[in-house]
DNA sequence: GCAAAAGCTGAAAACGATTTCCGACAGCTT
DNA sequence: AAGCTGTCGGAAATCGTTTTCAGCTTTTGC
């Protein structure tokens, strides 16, 4: 119905049988300038479209790629997949996004779906830090996959850009130390999804580096949704004493923290020292402002694209397989003043209102 | 190469035609119960996917549909779209997401290639108001689709989903002129972009109502854009006198309009009264909580799906083409107190912290 | 008991492109 | 002038399905 024009209508308009009009298209060696140039006035004058089917049945190969994520309603996935579709676009590939909506056991149904429509790669940032099932279906698939920010396989075709959460973290967690916290509770996310384990192992380190005892209790591990997140920090915040700092690995958690600060009436950077992981906008435009660990997304998604793009031309062996992006520590009010420390002595002269960039 | 087992593989292990093989899977009538379970069995076990490509060609349709975003770095779309994608996957679809990045002129680029791809129906909602060829292309398409939050058009395939952003925005500022203020300003999207639009009209007509004068210094309309929102709401909130209020009509704007105010050192709700629209994590976080007019975002995309879904099934006479949800106006602190009145007299009793829900 | 109808299945023709195969023709060389 | 090489373009095979057609077997109706 809609894709009216064929090869065919083509082919007749130009006086040329079928083959010759798609050699001409292709631009094929041994097509004489005339026969082109007569096709592609045919073409341009029908605005003949190739059908993308038929084109890919024969070809074996469809010019998309699947974007499977956990959801797409978070802002740090959204600006991630914005810039990785644009440089795929940019390359003549479209992309299918599908949501596992955050269950882990609906990836490999959502994979399915994306290979049964032959996609010729795939970028995973699914949120359930598939366990088993879906990883091992990966590499069975054989389709060139880039794991966003998450865990590496071993498998051949499958790559991974990740984010360098932990040195940023050390040095948050550093910072507070040297401003004076001594207890510095973490909220992260599930405890075997990739960033929240990085985030969290370079918590116990940087303890460890300042000879401060890890305290359990001040360690929360809680699922991707704000109703759970705001559950734990209330309990969290309401043990005593309450700790003087507080670190959410998350832009959810944060939300549910903050939440929870609200109720229990106390003021970020007065009461407690807030650290977020992701800088979006409530972190930016809080008051007080929130100190945070930056990265720079659209890097990430164009990385993940351009990492795909390679690994979906066959030339596997020269390419390196895993791809680490830095991130910053971009210091803000939330962390400036503090309960544990006088009011007139912040820890540091280099903190300024709108936040400086270490690192 | 991905998909090595075909019908005919399946038509082998079952000993039966390949045509056969389509009919038990596909639920024909007259197909004996001996044969189909020899096939279900055989496809069970080879692990049978019907190649995408050939069925569409074949069938002439492509169970997919297509959905334009002028951006998906937006949470209000996102969320949007999560709810649509998840009605539309749940029904056999797939949804392949494209970005014009807020420019008119990729529209009708963006819309070609969702075309070749053969979709099967068109969700919209680009940014861009696209001022005619956008629309135009559309009705030429001939392929069932949505305008989500957006002018519907007059064509026979086009139907629309859209927010009733007039009454709550009506609601919001008769509700601000009972507060007492008078000077009310208005920073909304591009002036021909739907929802601002009409929530520019309804501005109006509760001034009118009011026997208010409109003031022309006191309205701007900025393009999708932080910066350009930032720029427009500080000039704005230099002039002098200072509204007593500011409404502003959507999320990109309200991040310009707080960072505005921060650098003014501008305190919400104690020095200007401040209505958003969408109520999103920032409006209900920030301190003091905004005023927000609500919408319910996953209802919008389901709602959008489900009328594609019935707009693809050819019985398009009897569907309404177009329908309206309703929002809620949500007050909070943002509004509650201002320089306008005395601190002790708040407006209205009916005011939590929380924020309640109107209308 | 027999014609007609209905049920079931295999063979083959689509769908619209790409790609292989092969013959025609021009331009050379001997 | 015959034979060879290389370019060009038409015909037909192919991709993996669905769907039509036709043939065979069974049931049904009278």
């Amino acid at each position: 119905m809609t894709q009216k024009v064929t090869i065919h209508d083509v082919a007749q308009q130009a006086q040329v049988s079928v083959g010759s009009v798609s050699r001409a298209l292709n631009n094929y060696p041994h097509v004489s300038e005339e026969l082109k140039s007569r096709v592609m006035a045919a073409a341009l004058e029908l605005d003949y479209q190739p059908a993308f089917l038929a084109h890919g049945l024969r070809r074996g190969q469809t010019n998309s790629v699947g974007f499977l994520v956990g959801t797409i309603a978070n802002p740090v996935i959204s600006t991630i997949f914005e810039a990785a579709s644009e440089a795929l676009s940019a390359k003549g590939y479209a992309v299918t996004l599908v949501s596992s909506r955050n269950q882990a056991e609906l990836d490999v149904a959502c994979l399915r779906l994306l290979a049964r429509r032959q996609v010729s790669g795939l970028i995973v940032s699914s949120a359930a830090e598939s366990p088993e099932p879906a990883r091992r279906y990966l590499g069975e698939l054989g389709i060139p996959t880039v794991m966003l920010d998450r865990e590496a396989t071993s498998d051949e075709l499958v790559f991974a850009v990740q984010s360098d959460h932990e040195s940023s973290m050390r040095e948050a967690v550093a910072h507070l130390i040297r401003r004076g916290d001594r207890e510095i509770a973490f909220i992260g996310g599930p405890e075997d999804f990739y960033p929240t384990r990085q985030r969290f192992l370079a918590y116990q380190a940087a303890l460890l580096d300042a000879d401060l005892p890890q305290r359990p209790e001040l360690i929360r591990f809680t699922s991707f949704n704000e109703r759970a997140a705001y559950a734990e920090a209330l309990l969290l915040l309401q043990s005593r004493p309450l700790p003087s700092a507080l670190i959410v690995a998350g832009n959810i958690i944060l939300a549910g923290a903050l939440m929870a600060l609200q109720d229990l009436g106390l003021v970020v950077g007065r009461d407690i020292a807030l650290v977020a992981c992701d800088d979006i906008n409530l972190t930016r435009l809080y008051r007080p402002p929130i100190t945070a660990i930056r990265r720079d997304l659209k890097l990430l998604g164009v990385t993940a694209a351009r990492l795909l793009l390679r690994g979906m031309q066959a030339e596997h062996s020269e390419i390196e397989r895993i791809i680490k992006l830095p991130t910053k520590l971009v210091l803000r009010e939330s962390t400036q003043y503090a309960r544990a420390l006088p009011r007139s002595a912040p820890a540091a002269g280099k903190e300024r209102a709108n936040g400086t960039i270490l690192n």
